[in-house]
DNA sequence: ATTAAATTAGCCATTATGGCAGATTTCATT
DNA sequence: AATGAAATCTGCCATAATGGCTAATTTAAT
C-alpha cells in the first residue's frame, strides 16, 4: 500500500474530511487491482480526478488513459467512437479506424456520464468490459483489448435500470467497485482548502492581487448549498477574485454573490433579466463585470479547445474581434501577455511541476511531433541520441512501434 | 431512387415547401452518381446540411467525408492544407503530411465557400477535379487521389468569372450539377417546422420551460426577410426564448426584437463601453442585453467554426501528432490532451525548445515564484539545492538579492 | 536487390548531481 | 536588543548521468 500523502499531492486531490478519506483510501486499494470501478457523485465532484488517481497509481500507468465523456457523444456516432470503424485511412493508406477502446489497449478507459449511454451500446460495452471482445462498426471481426474500464455517472444507475434506460447486467458489471464522491455539502470543512487552492491558482495565473477570503465570508460559503459541487465553488470564488478586484473578499460580497446564485446554472444565466430590476451604475457594473466574466469564461473553454496554439491565430479571420472595453478592468490571461523569455512554460504549470515532469512531458511529446524519429527528437531537444534512449526507457514514453525516414 | 423519407429524416433537412422537395429530389438524384455537385444558396440556407446528406446517401458513404471551409482558410497555408507538403517546405512543416485531397481518398471532399479561393489555388482544383492528381506543397512529385468533390458557395460564381476572380474552367467543371438552396423567405411555410425544432431543441439542451409561440407571433416572423436565412432565424428562436424566461412568445416580443435588430449582427457594438459610464433607463438596459446576447452568440460561432468548420469531426480519430490543422478537430484532440502528462508546457513550443531551456525558464519563473527562495525553488523542482545554485550560477537567472523566509 | 537511414544498446571517459557540512546572514518573535 | 530558526552560499566527495563511439539489426525508399 503506498503512501497517502504521496497519493493526494500527486493528484490533486483536495481534502481531509472523512468522505474524502474514504475517497483516498479506496482508490490505494483499488488502484493496483485491475478490476472495474464505478465512480458515483453529483455533478461538479471531481469524479475525472479520481479515474486519472485511480490510472495514475495503477500498474497501467505507463499506458494511455482515454477519457471519454458519453453524454457527450451523438447516439449516432457513439459505437464508432468506442469501438473504431471501417473507413478510410487517416494516418496510412488501408488501415481502419481504431475507437477509443482499441486506443486504450494495455491502458485504461474513463467512460464519464455511462448512465447516457444508449441501450444498444450497452450491449456492446457490457461485451468488451468482460471478455474484451469487440467489433468495429461495418465490421464482422472480432477484436480484442485489454483495458480497464473506470466508469463515472452523476446518476442513480439503479433507478435507470428499474426505468428500463440501463442493462441490469452492464449495471452489476460495472459497480463491482464503486467509489462514491461526497458532494461540497457532505465536505464542509474541505471548503477552505479549496478556496485557498482555487484562489491561488486563478489570481496567480491571472496577475490579480490575492488578499485572501475574511472568515465570515467563508464560513457564509460553508452554509450555502453548491448544488454544482466543487466546479461551482471554483467559478464562485474566481467570479468573486474578478468582481472585488484584488480587495479581501468580504461577507458582504459573498452573501451578495451567492443569493444572486440560481440553482441551476447553465451556459446562459437565467438570472440576467432578474438583474436589470437594479438601477444603480454600480449594479450596472457588476452586472456587465459578471456576464463578461461568463463569456471570459467561455472564451477559456474555446482556448482550452484550441490546445493552445494548434491552429494559428489567423485561422479565425472573420470573426467579430472583442474590444478592450475602457474603464473596466478586466484581467487577461497572463498566457496572453508573454513577457520576454517566458515563452515555453504555461503559467498555471509554475509552482506545480517538477523539472522531471517537464523533461517526460517535453521528451513525450516532441517524440510524437517527430513521429517516434529518435534522432530528430534528441537533435531538436538537445541531448544526446543515447540519453534519450535511456530517458524512454526510464520514463516509458515510447511505444517500441518503428518509425522510419 | 430511394425513400424520400428516410433521406429528409436522416438528414436533418427540415421543410416541406416546394423548393425543398425539389432540392430532397435532386439529392436522391445525384448521390448515387460519382459526379461533381455546386451546392448554391445565401448564407445560412444549410448548404453543409445538403453535402453531408449527399455524402451519405453516396456509393463512398462508408469512406471519409472531409470538410473544408475555404473562406476560413488564409491564403498562405490553403495549398498546404488542401494538398500536403514535404517537410521543411515552410517553418513549422516538422514533417511530410497529408493533405485534404489525400485524405479523402475514396470519399468525398465539402469545399465550402469555394468562391473564396485564391486563384492560383484554383488551378490545382481543377487538376485534382479532372486527373485525380496533386503536389505536395514543396514536393515535384505527383499523387493521385480518389475523391468526390462536392463544392458551396453564397456567390454568384459566374459573376465572379466575369470579374476574372473565378476561373471559367473550374465554375463549368463544378457546376456539372448545382442544387440550389431556397431562401428562407422562398420557403415561408417551413418557419413553423423550423420554430418548433430549434425551440425545443434549445429549451431542452437549456433547461428552459417552452410553452410556444403564439400564432401571430409567427405569423410576424414569417413576415420578416430573415436576411441570415435558417440561421438567423435560430438565433432569434434562441434569444426570444431566454428574454422572456419561459414564458409564451407574442407578437409583441417578436415585433419588439424583429425591429431592434441591428443590420450587421455579427458586430460588436463599440457604443457598449460609452453606455456603462452612464445612468441607464429600461431603454439602456436592454440594449446591452442584447449586445451581451450577441457577445454570447459570437463564442458560440467561433466554438462552431472551430469544430465543424475545417474539417469534420468524423475524420478525427488516431492523432498521433500535433498538426496545425488536425488542432481544429477539437473534442477528439481535447481528450488527448487531458492524457497523463500534457499539462505544462505550452503547445506551440514543441519542437521548438531544448531542454536546457525548459529547465532556465523553469527555474527562473520558479525562483520568482517563490520570491527568489532558494530552498523552496529547489524542493518545488524536484532537485537538490545545491544543483540549484549551481543552475543558477550556470544560467545567470538570479540576482544576489537576499530573500528570507 | 541495394542502400541509406534509423533503431538499439554496450562500453567507458567525462560531467553533473546530491548529500553533507559549516560560516554567515536575515527574519520573526519576545 | 537578544535569540533562535530559517535561509544563503560554497567546498568536498561519492555516485549517477551524459555523451561519444561502435556495431548489429531493421526498415523504407528506390
Amino acid at each position: 500500500m503506498f503512501d497517502m500523502d504521496r497519493l493526494q499531492k500527486q493528484s490533486g486531490i483536495i481534502g481531509t474530511s472523512v468522505g474524502i478519506h474514504q475517497v483516498l483510501e479506496m482508490i490505494t486499494q483499488v488502484s493496483p487491482v485491475d478490476i472495474s470501478v464505478l465512480v458515483t457523485g453529483e455533478s461538479g465532484t471531481g469524479k475525472e480526478v479520481v479515474a486519472k488517481a485511480i490510472h495514475q497509481f495503477s500498474k497501467r500507468n505507463n499506458e494511455e488513459l482515454v477519457v471519454v465523456n458519453c453524454g457527450a457523444i451523438p447516439e449516432g456516432i457513439i459505437e464508432s467512437e468506442l469501438f473504431g470503424h471501417k473507413k478510410g485511412s487517416f494516418t496510412g493508406a488501408g488501415e481502419d479506424r481504431k475507437g477509443y477502446f482499441e486506443q486504450a489497449n494495455k491502458g485504461t478507459i474513463f467512460l464519464d456520464e455511462i448512465g447516457e449511454t444508449p441501450l444498444e451500446t450497452q450491449v456492446k460495452l457490457l461485451r468488451v468490459l468482460e471478455s474484451g471482445e469487440f467489433m468495429r462498426v461495418g465490421e464482422a471481426k472480432t477484436r480484442k483489448t485489454d483495458v480497464r474500464v473506470i466508469a463515472a455517472t452523476n446518476k442513480n444507475l439503479a433507478e435507470l435500470v428499474n426505468n428500463g434506460d440501463f442493462r441490469q447486467d452492464l449495471y452489476f458489471r460495472l459497480k463491482t467497485v464503486t467509489v462514491k464522491l461526497p458532494s461540497l455539502r457532505e465536505r464542509v470543512e474541505d471548503i477552505n482548502a479549496f478556496i485557498e487552492r482555487f484562489a491561488l491558482e486563478f489570481t496567480r495565473s491571472n496577475d490579480i492581487r490575492y488578499r485572501g477570503f475574511m472568515p465570515d465570508a467563508v464560513r457564509l460559503m460553508k452554509q450555502y448549498e453548491w448544488p454544482g459541487n466543487v466546479r461551482e465553488l471554483k467559478h464562485f470564488v474566481e467570479k468573486v477574485l474578478v468582481l472585488e478586484k484584488g480587495e479581501r473578499i468580504t461577507a458582504d460580497v459573498v452573501k451578495r454573490e451567492l443569493t444572486d446564485v440560481l440553482p441551476h446554472q447553465t451556459s446562459f444565466n437565467p438570472a440576467l433579466p432578474i438583474l436589470v430590476s437594479k438601477s444603480t451604475d454600480k449594479a450596472e457594473i457588476d452586472l456587465i463585470l459578471r456576464q463578461l466574466f461568463m463569456l471570459k469564461q467561455d472564451t477559456e473553454l474555446i482556448q482550452k479547445l484550441l490546445v493552445g496554439g494548434a491552429v494559428t491565430p489567423t485561422t479565425a479571420t472573420g470573426l467579430t474581434k472583442i474590444e478592450p472595453i475602457e474603464g473596466v478592468q478586466i484581467p487577461q490571461k497572463s498566457m496572453e501577455i508573454v513577457e520576454d523569455g517566458y515563452r515555453f512554460i504555461r503559467d498555471d504549470a509554475i509552482g506545480d511541476m517538477l523539472i522531471k515532469d517537464l523533461e517526460k512531458e517535453a521528451i513525450k511529446r516532441t517524440l510524437n511531433f517527430f513521429n517516434n524519429n529518435r534522432r530528430k527528437t534528441a537533435r531538436s531537444l538537445g541531448m544526446s541520441e543515447r540519453t534519450l534512449y535511456r530517458k524512454i526507457e526510464e520514463f516509458g514514453v515510447a511505444p517500441k512501434i518503428k518509425s522510419r525516414r
